[in-house]
DNA sequence: TTAGTGCATGTTCCG
DNA sequence: GGAACATGCACTAAC
């Protein structure tokens, strides 16, 4: 592409000038994770408004006073149009009083910036073999990490961390953000102070731009790439093939890979892609959840495993961000563990997490992070980490008040977002009862495998969550065993299993297949479905949420009459039922309005056990087992009060002798 | 005695 | 096989 033609300011570097263009930007911007830098086409060199940092003989705008003397502080060199705060646990040492700054707590937003000081003796200009060192030692920006997840291509890098040891400290040699998005071929990188930047015209061919993210959004570099809504090619490495759009940014961050691709948002689509989660309102009052699953290339080593992957409906954005213009950029989400809940009141991070999204820490003893939770109300954490085998094993310290506040269990699960541009960490949680099925429950692809597209998402009952009006029948029951979590061996079984102990007769019910969950769905009542096809599947979509009725089966009566047999929760008698009959999932015989004779237990049952028997045998597998296994699981549930009833009356006379 | 802290250990899961 | 993670447990501090 070339350079626009209007020129209206001056690159900042002094040995460049070149004039530059004014707005619009397009393909003038060099996406450096969250941050803009634009690179002088002529020398490459990062340009913006700001100052000039001596570093990188590049304009940045990470500076600000020094708290003591007013001088400017040293600075980084990633070019931020909202924060001006720099990130280190160590303070940033001005260069004229010498006076560490300590800068978290003003922090609008997490700093974007690399620090050098100045007197350092390091300085990657004097010493430019240390830079890389310097570079991994800094602070990690990890607000430009919006992450994974509109980025991730980029987080196989971010997250191939390797530690290593300067001037016995461990380091880590994360990447900084512009090393990170900058061309793999950046041959003069590190060879000296000035940090030379390719030409902008490196990227322009779409071969040698942004590598990591052409790696996996190749088609984003396409310049002829339409501003419209453009299906990814599918990517079935993802397991992911619901169909998404992509979406642009609403602020700068989102969705740009390139200085030529900025497409335009789909008007109906817009302002709702959240980090790489695509999160569609095509109407009002419809939510939906998208998988969270992070549009990247999941073959990278160190990718989040799905079951961090958030998922955050619509609503629960809107909660957060509340009327303002912010946008909520989901990072992760855990599942609480007994101990996270517990009253040690430390919560566990999962590594891979804390290390993209939470600021580098170099000493056991962390630093405090101001979390705001979905109430507004903001906590100060200690994250800090715990030597673990030549690893680390990071913590929430101080999150008890936080967890009892928002009267969290172990089960259920906390969200972690950022809210931008602030760059508040914000966190969310939903309860187990409410909380559709995580990839910590359920991992996904595993579950909905062999459904593609939207039908993945009627069966994903991530889209069931309490915030969604709108819901699917699949007709076509392409379904998958839902796998529960894996248990531990021993008793010193995790949360999951203390938590979520589950009943043996429940762990029966929950074994459905989603093709048999589909078949307990029902049609909301007075709900005329309207058909539609998505990728080759039927699906009934309803104004309302199906509903969950009782397992029935159908049948046709020798008069040709269909008919539907239900059996009663409390006598285990069959019942024959209108098709039509929508029963709730503890239907009696009571509750038969259809045949007044039969409205009683003590009716006699119209099925012989020999028709029973071929009734079971001609219904499908599923639900025969199903149906087996919720009588027994009845059984069972009356013998485990039996066996309540006599362990209570045996401790009553343990307690009267 | 209880609560808090830091590390060790065992289990699970991924590459 | 090794990394990640849940939690057990020893030790220390506070009450």
């Amino acid at each position: 592409m070339s350079a626009p033609a209007v020129p209206s300011k001056s690159c900042y570097n002094p040995q460049c000038k070149e004039l530059k263009p004014e707005p619009p930007r397009k393909g003038w911007r060099l996406r450096n994770g969250d941050y803009y830098a634009e690179l002088c086409d002529r020398c490459a060199s990062l340009y913006e408004e700001g100052r000039f940092c001596e570093t990188f003989h590049s304009k940045a705008s990470g500076w600000r006073d020094c708290e003591s003397c007013g001088k400017q502080v040293h600075c980084g060199c990633i070019v931020s149009a909202h924060s001006f705060t720099l990130l280190d646990p160590g303070g940033i040492e001005c260069v004229t009083c010498n006076r560490k700054n300590i800068l978290l707590t003003t922090s609008p937003a997490w700093p974007t910036s690399i620090l050098f000081h100045a007197s350092s003796p390091d300085r990657p200009k004097d010493h430019p073999t240390k830079l890389n060192q310097l570079v991994g030692s800094g602070p990690v920006p990890w607000q430009q990490a919006p992450s994974l997840f509109n980025s991730c291509i980029s987080r196989p890098d971010l997250q191939s961390i390797s530690s290593y040891e300067v001037d016995g400290s461990v380091i880590s040699d994360r990447l900084m953000p512009h090393e990170r998005y900058m061309p793999m071929d950046f041959p003069e990188r590190h060879t000296n102070g000035n940090m030379k930047h390719v030409p902008i015209e490196k990227f322009e061919n779409g071969n040698s731009g942004l590598k990591i993210e052409e790696r996996q959004n190749s088609f984003m570099n396409n310049s002829q790439q339409p501003a419209s809504l453009k299906e990814e090619p599918s990517t079935p490495q993802f397991g992911l093939n619901t169909a998404y759009a992509f979406t642009n940014e609403t602020n700068g961050h989102l969705g740009v890979t390139g200085p030529h691709f900025r497409p335009a948002p789909p008007p109906t689509m817009a302002k709702h892609f959240y980090g790489n989660m695509l999160y569609e309102i095509n109407s009002p009052g419809e939510n939906h959840i998208r998988n969270g699953r992070p549009r990247g290339d999941l073959r990278g080593k160190n990718q989040l495993l799905p079951r961090y992957w958030p998922r955050i409906t619509d609503q629960e954005l809107q909660q957060i961000s509340g009327e303002s213009n912010s946008v909520i950029t989901p990072l992760f989400e855990k599942m609480l563990s007994a101990s996270d809940a517990g009253k040690i009141g430390r919560l566990v991070l999962p590594k891979k997490c804390a290390e993209a999204y939470f600021p580098q820490i170099s000493q056991p003893e962390g630093l405090p992070l101001k979390v705001q939770d979905a109430k507004g109300s903001e906590w100060t954490f200690q994250f800090r980490f715990w030597p673990n085998n030549n690893s680390r094993m990071y913590v929430l310290e101080g999150v008890t008040p936080c967890i009892q506040s928002m009267q969290l269990q172990a089960g259920d699960i906390v969200t972690f977002s950022r809210l931008e541009p602030e760059g508040k960490l914000i966190m969310g949680f939903r309860k187990a009862s409410t909380a559709p099925p995580s990839d910590q429950e359920n991992e996904a692809g595993k579950a909905f495998n062999g459904v593609s597209g939207p039908a993945g998402e009627a069966a994903d009952p991530s889209s069931w969550s309490k915030t969604d009006k709108s819901g699917y029948v699949a007709k076509d029951g392409h379904g998958a065993k839902a796998s529960l979590p894996r248990k531990r061996k021993n008793n010193t079984v995790g949360s999951r299993s203390k938590r979520l102990r589950i009943d043996q007769e429940d762990l029966i019910e929950l074994k459905l297949t989603w093709q048999e969950a589909q078949g307990l769905l029902r049609p909301p009542p007075n709900h005329a479905p309207s058909v539609v096809v998505i990728e080759g599947f039927e699906f009934e979509e309803y104004e309302d949420a199906p509903v969950l009725g009782k397992p029935t089966i159908f049948a046709i009566e020798n008069g040709g009459e269909h008919i539907q047999w239900v059996q009663c929760e409390d006598c285990l008698k069959w019942r024959k039922l209108p098709t039509d009959s929508l029963l709730p999932s503890k239907w009696t015989c009571a509750e038969n309005k259809w045949d007044r004779e039969r409205s009683s237990c003590s009716a006699a049952q119209e099925l012989t056990s020999e028709e029973l028997e071929d009734l079971l045998g001609s219904s499908n597998t599923g639900s025969k087992i199903l149906l087996e296994e919720v009588f027994f699981a009845q059984q069972r549930k009356k013998f485990i009060w039996i066996c309540c009833g006599y362990i209570f009356f045996g401790l009553v006379l343990i307690c009267q002798s």
